[in-house]
DNA sequence: GCATAATTTTAACGCTGTAAAGATTAGATC
DNA sequence: GATCTAATCTTTACAGCGTTAAAATTATGC
């Protein structure tokens, strides 16, 4: 391997993140599909099968970066509830916010890929859970049981639609990104003062 | 090739939309990254580099395969607009019921290699736009103008984002899910009565 | 200092997309 | 009907991929 001042060693001495930070910027760069275990190794100056040490697969690399997505996501979410506008328009906003500063993530945390290498995952099914649950939490305090249900899959639907759409460069480019999330969270009604 | 008599033939004779057809079978099986060249030339009893008479890459197939979904789509729309509930709900069931019954295709037309193998195909930018006005054209007979373009990103988002949560099987399988779709949707306030 | 365990490398297998060159066949022209 | 041409398909080949197996190297504990 080659280290900051041009020596080499044989030792890495910090393969396993770097191999996932070196993995994030791949996938920032070209989306899921550019994740490469020889272009991984290559970019960490380290031959490709040392990455089988720290990982079983590619799609371990892939389940292990969509962990710590969600995990980010997560506390994103709770900071905006934790915040002054501690209600779920709030929470929208962050959760577009997170998708827009990190659409490879995304892509690869909701994207095609996603079933194959979180195939018995448990820790991403609780903590993409764990997500759900913010939204669920949140509209209980205000809405009657049988409402819950299908207020969150509209809010989940509306939102998760919006920020594809805008990874996707589908929306208009216009001034300010962040007040057009706003304006169009707000028509689902999301802006009522929250209940404590 | 082979016949299906079990003869064998140098010429196909129907060999683009034999190939066509099949990678639509294979998107549908494993989804986009299922589409494979050699795999394609396997099934239609051919060898992969034959396809390339009709073809130049594989995302050129992929390419032809979304240009047929949107063109596919946008018909199923129309119809829905045309039926007897002749509104915008009607359109985003159909919206929504289209994706569910070909859900690698959809993934194909909105997921993450669609930059790739739609790079300046005109046809599918063409086609995907004309999804868009179908909405924008029933939303501007009852709104102000300053309210449209939100109003159709903000059922765009919605009616997307429900699509694939319900292909990635994030939608817990009730009874009867096309009423699920149309109790989503109606949230939205969709159903209101079209102006003629 | 030495044995052991952890870490990394090289070599190899079977898969992929696709380019190049050659074989085969259909269709037009005589 | 024979022949020429153009269309169609095959074989061969190359570089890159994920991954496995075996060997090499280095760190660690005694």
């Amino acid at each position: 391997m080659a280290t900051h001042d041009g020596s080499t060693r044989y030792h890495h001495g910090n393969l396993r993140p770097t191999l996932l930070s070196v993995a994030k910027a791949l996938l920032e760069e070209g989306g899921p599909a550019a994740l490469s275990m020889r272009e991984i190794g290559r970019r960490a100056g380290v031959s490709a099968p040392a990455a089988y040490h720290y990982f079983n697969s590619l799609d371990a690399i892939a389940a292990a970066l969509a962990e710590q997505g969600f995990a980010e996501l997560s506390e994103s979410i709770d900071a905006a509830l934790a915040g002054p506008r501690r209600n779920l328009l709030a929470g929208g906003i962050a959760y577009v916010a997170f998708a827009r500063a990190n659409p490879g993530l995304y892509r690869l945390m909701f994207g095609e890929g996603f079933q194959a290498y979180s195939k018995g995952n448990e820790a991403i099914r609780a903590l993409r859970m764990q997500v759900y649950r913010q939204m669920k939490d949140d509209l209980e305090k205000r809405l009657t049981p049988e409402e819950v249900p299908n207020a969150a899959l509209f809010l989940w639907s509306l939102t998760h639609g919006l920020a594809l759409l805008m990874i996707d460069g589908q929306v208009e480019p216009g001034a300010d990104p962040d007040a057009r999330v706003e304006d169009i969270l707000k028509l689902a009604g999301m802006g009522l003062p929250a209940a404590r």
